[in-house]
DNA sequence: ATTCGTTGCTAACACGTGTTAGTTGTTTTA
DNA sequence: TAAAACAACTAACACGTGTTAGCAACGAAT
């Protein structure tokens, strides 16, 4: 019986957790079935069962962990004393960062919610309006300080967090430029297309 | 008997597919039973079978004709003796005409097309690939102009086509603003972060 | 060494899937 | 109006799905 491998601070419904990022990005949700998962973690798919409640419970787990992580980054950069193109800034490296650093989960949880069931789906679909809102609110005062473009802010943030997610193709692509030169180019364009003159 | 309604020419086949794409973007396409198109079309699950071959071919021909549409544009826009600025401009506008009018479309040929099976896959993936090279020579080519900043033309692709996807929520948003506005919102920002001071 | 909770296994169920066969009804054509 | 073509139906199949029940093996604690 060959055991789920875990290391220490590591459960096993963790490593369960973190091979079904992979497999949902890969697939998709409804495509990956539990027995893809089970032979990804090495083990039968009915054995997962001793460590999670269902299916979508990896969905949740997936989509939540990964929208408190950019509550958090929000309240901590709307509190900072700097002013609105900073912040920003601030916010898209934090958002290009996760998407370098933990591609799966992110991914998966910007094009998977869909399949969350009631209440979670919308609980999550609350807490993105409210983030987009914020970030909006961010790139208003921006506006109003001459600082930013007279442009609509909820389109900015539309394109921004979407531009983001375009990182995707890079980590698939073959001629990868670095991370850090990702980033930077990124922050050039996107920064570059708010600023005023 | 309730047949399909048809105007003239539109097809039965037609009627399938459109409805298909509005199924496909609301559910996911493998989420999506024929069951369900079926009764969108309002005809037994069975009775789709006498206008189509398979569910695949449905996403088939769905993709490749929001493929074909970008392609003639491009082939067209390479021709036209205008700067690259200009160039990457009218490819833009396209772009975003595109995701407002057949919105449903496109959005399942961007986010759906791998659950393509080859040799359908390699072929939209190639496609794909041949598209963004001659997407990013255009930028290449204003860069040596002097016209764009010196940035990673690749990373520029992947910002401006997924930062036209997120259109997607644009669609579903409550307090929209006009598709004019939004399409002048995008290009202000985008083409605004291009442009060489 | 025995006990006990944990984690794995096999087997199976109930259900939803895409699709086919065969038939009946409806248009179009001759 | 009869024949041919088309488009709908019912019934069913084979298969993949998420999940549960019941049991066996393992590791840690007494």
């Amino acid at each position: 019986m060959a055991r789920i491998k875990t290391e220490k601070n590591i459960s096993r419904k963790d490593v369960i957790v973190t091979k079904a990022a992979i497999l949902f990005r890969e697939k998709g949700f409804k495509a990956a079935s539990m027995r893809d998962l089970a032979e990804a973690v090495g083990v039968e798919a009915a054995s997962l069962y001793n460590h999670i409640k269902s299916k979508t419970e990896l969905l949740h787990e997936l989509c939540f962990s990964v929208a408190n992580r950019f509550l958090h980054k929000i309240d901590e950069i709307e509190a900072e004393p700097i002013n609105s193109i900073e912040k920003v800034e601030k916010l898209l490296r934090f958002h290009i960062n996760e998407m370098i650093n933990h591609y799966e989960e992110v991914y998966v949880s910007d094009r998977e919610w869909k399949h969350l069931a009631d209440p979670y789906l919308s609980n999550f679909q609350n807490q993105r309006r409210i983030y987009r809102k914020r970030f909006a609110a961010i790139i208003e005062n921006g506006i109003r300080n001459k600082e930013i473009k007279k442009i609509d802010a909820p389109t900015a943030v539309l394109i921004m967090l979407h531009a983001i997610s375009g990182i995707e193709s890079w980590h698939r692509s073959t001629q990868k430029i670095s991370a850090e030169a990702l980033e930077e180019n990124m922050i050039t364009i996107l920064v570059g297309g708010l600023i005023n003159k």
